[in-house]
DNA sequence: TCATTTACATACATGCTGTACGTATGTAAC
DNA sequence: GTTACATACGTACAGCATGTATGTAAATGA
């Protein structure tokens, strides 16, 4: 009988679960801090513990990495403010609280780094709306689409629609990260967007 | 007496000012056909008829060259779409007129690649913010400071209303130049933007 | 005309990416 | 349980791109 330790029995879907898991969560921390350019694959895979050949074992490159972290976000993104939006009464006020919280949270370093500035350039606007197209772009779609076919909006096309009010925010947020005076830029860009959102409504 | 090819003697400065407008002219069509990261540095010394070292003489690094190009893009679309605008008779007049030019513009490769798509990634959210504030930015708060002055439009900020009407604009040129229907895209588009343009005038 | 500065070329050092290949661990058949 | 295979990872290598250091030719000014 020997006192070594014995290495646990893990499954292969653990072990890749687990490493995923661990890159994507190294990542994402210091792609936020110092963007995607800046970060080599060897110094995440330190940081997740392994080596860059179970990077390039579970992803075909660097993007392909980026590209879990990118959805993960949008994901807990999207879920956030879904979460805000259903607290309203009504579509409209679920907008506002749906945009107050969007808001806030891309004043959080992570989002704005990955989700507003690198994602587009590093996966090309095509793949990036085709991530938008399932995540923030989908919602405001829904939103918009519920609330025309509730004779509560003008007639406009959705689809257009949507995604200049999801650019116009994400502008929104970006202009209040980089802002000299957060609160007040936040107060214009609110005012701004909800004088164009009220203008939505059927009188 | 020989036959020999005789060099013209060129002043300093022409020789700077034609290599550099040599370099931007390669690096634009380079960068506007295969982007800011795919291009190898070299490549556009080649097509210049120079050599990196020309390239580090003029320039800090690749960035430098890349924003002399941008800056030359956007100086010409600023242009163009300001002398549309003053076909106008009046702001109003004059915005559609700009819009229109612009949008048509937003569909040449080179400004939808590289000022729509690689510039704010390559040089970073706040140098293309400094490079807008002078060029299409800069024109959007004339016409807008200038149309409330007259007492046109209603009391919103202007600082923030210029650059969420611009991110929107860019927005909706990116979404012609990736759409299917880039006609039926931009009729949606434009419909929108009227629509919340509209939503500015004082009753 | 000679010294100095400017404009460019060449050669080099470095860093990062992706791939080829080797090894260890889990999995399934017999 | 042993064998055969697949999956998960580590290591080493090759290629490429950037930026810099250094050398050379052209222009400028005294």
């Amino acid at each position: 009988m020997s006192w070594q330790i014995r290495r646990v029995r893990r499954t292969q879907q653990d072990r890749s679960a687990g490493t995923k898991a661990a890159l994507v969560a190294a990542a994402r921390e210091l792609f936020a801090t110092r963007g995607y350019q800046a970060v080599p694959a060897d110094e995440i895979t330190r940081a997740a513990g392994v080596t860059r050949g179970a990077l390039y074992h579970h992803y075909a490159d660097k993007q392909g990495l980026f590209r879990a972290v990118v959805e993960e976000l949008e994901r807990e993104l999207t879920d956030e403010v879904g979460a805000a939006f259903a607290q309203g009464t009504g579509p409209l006020t679920g907008m506002a609280l749906g945009l107050g919280v969007f808001l806030d949270a891309c004043l959080r370093e992570d989002v704005r780094r990955i989700s507003l500035t690198d994602a587009p350039a590093v996966l090309g606007w095509d793949v990036w709306r085709e991530i938008e197209a399932e995540y923030g772009l989908g919602l405001i779609v829904r939103v918009l689409e519920q609330a025309r076919a509730d004779g509560l909006i003008v007639k406009l096309p959705v689809p257009a629609l949507a995604q200049l009010v999801l650019s116009a925010v994400m502008e929104a947020a970006r202009m209040i990260a980089a802002a000299d005076d957060p609160a007040r830029t936040r107060a214009d860009v609110q005012q701004v967007l909800g004088a164009w959102f009220a203008s939505l409504l059927k009188s």
